[in-house]
DNA sequence: TGATTGCAGATTGTCTACAATCTACAATCA
DNA sequence: TGATTGTAGATTGTAGACAATCTGCAATCA
């Protein structure tokens, strides 16, 4: 009777107005369109999803305490930088939280969950043949988007992906992956290794170091960046 | 020429107006005046702040991302209720985030900001000796939140808080301090010791381990309510 | 009797209009 | 010439109005 995909009726009768506009503000960030620091014109938004202002607004209030975007008063609002010295204070967090997310996965994810892993590891391998930059990049964010999942604790999945955000921000900057993206893969495949033999400490140590060795090829990048 | 302390006009001036309300709103939530689960009436909020109903509505929208409210479409915002499970869960982020904050407090703090929290915790043994349950829980906040402020990394303060608030709506419910508060402040001054020592590993061991046990108490209390 | 329908009041969702503020540029004065 | 002042246009901040939707209750019908 009903349909199984939600269909687009159905999203609109789920999600307010200022929800969906919301989602389309982030990707916009998120791929660019919107660049870093740039001020974000209201009406201009407005007219662009044909709704009013109030909407808009609703949205970038959400999308401020997301961080974003930041807000000046009288001024507007506008897309946020991430500095080096926020993104180190990301990673911070980040690495604390996969070793939380390694440790569950290893104790709770499914076999099937860890074939859809070796499944977008394999892909990955397959990018990195073809030297596919772009093509990795998605992958990657789609592995650990998937691992957080698996870790099974919904409120760790916001957190995370929070956090993720800010450093995609940071990313858009054009400072990331300072080199060896095959060797960031090479520890996805340690990591599973670890779950598929149910070492939950092991697991929640090398997705830690993962995350270490991540933060130092952010660095890498930053430098390179900063010395031209 | 300027006054050291922000006044009225400052705070105004800096701050917008759905910004103060969305602070307010987030007081008589987290104070209990706006029940757990009780309907928030957006028109009765703009009659109390002598404002539209524009700006409360961006500030509920704030305030649904930091997940103090959701909403539903056509029916308003209710203030949320944390369940056991969603309270386990914010307990296990916690858990790894105290760990790192116990760290970088030995790493960071300095001597001064040691003495604050000896003076905090000597405010809690004498909240203690005369049983005055609300004062240390007051003081156990402030603790903690001087705790996350001197590990020095202010996205991780941001995060901390706002799981921390999600705890509080809990608490609301009259399910914590499963008895022995007196263990607690124990458990507190052991930390500060592995301070005192410069001990990064043992202070993060042990703050971790303090999560782990005000968990546990969190349980008991709420087995206990259960079992009524 | 029990379920369904229809209505009135209340509440939310959205839009439009207007006031307050900012920004950029031209005009003025030392 | 250089700094300051003034003004026009654009943009944000807020209010108020109206339409859409929900809720509870009474009336209706099988």
């Amino acid at each position: 009777m009903a349909a199984a995909v939600p269909t687009v009726l159905q999203l609109v009768q789920a999600n307010s107005l200022p929800g969906l506009v919301q989602i389309e503000i982030e990707q916009l960030i998120l791929r660019g369109e919107l660049a870093i620091g740039e001020h974000v014109n209201e009406s201009e938004l407005a007219n662009r999803f044909g709704t009013s202002r109030g909407p808009i607004r609703e949205a970038l209030r959400a999308l401020e305490e997301s961080r974003l975007v930041r807000s000046e008063k009288n001024r507007g609002v506008f897309v946020r930088e991430i500095s080096v010295a926020e993104a180190d204070e990301i990673y911070d967090i980040r690495e604390a939280l996969d070793q939380l997310i390694g440790q569950r996965v290893a104790e709770r994810a499914s076999q099937e969950q860890l074939r859809d892993l070796e499944t977008v590891v394999a892909q990955m391998d397959a990018a990195v043949r073809v030297q596919d930059v772009k093509g990795y990049h998605a992958l990657n964010l789609k592995f650990h988007d998937l691992l957080v999942d698996f870790a099974g604790n919904s409120r760790l999945t916001e957190s995370y992906r929070l956090l993720t955000k800010g450093l995609l921000l940071f990313r858009l900057r054009g400072l990331q992956d300072g080199g060896g993206f095959a060797v960031s893969n090479t520890e996805h495949k340690a990591v599973i290794e670890a779950f598929g033999a149910r070492d939950s400490a092991k697991a929640g140590r090398l997705l830690r170091q993962h995350a270490v060795a991540s933060r130092a090829r952010m660095h890498k990048a930053a430098a390179a960046a900063a010395a031209e």
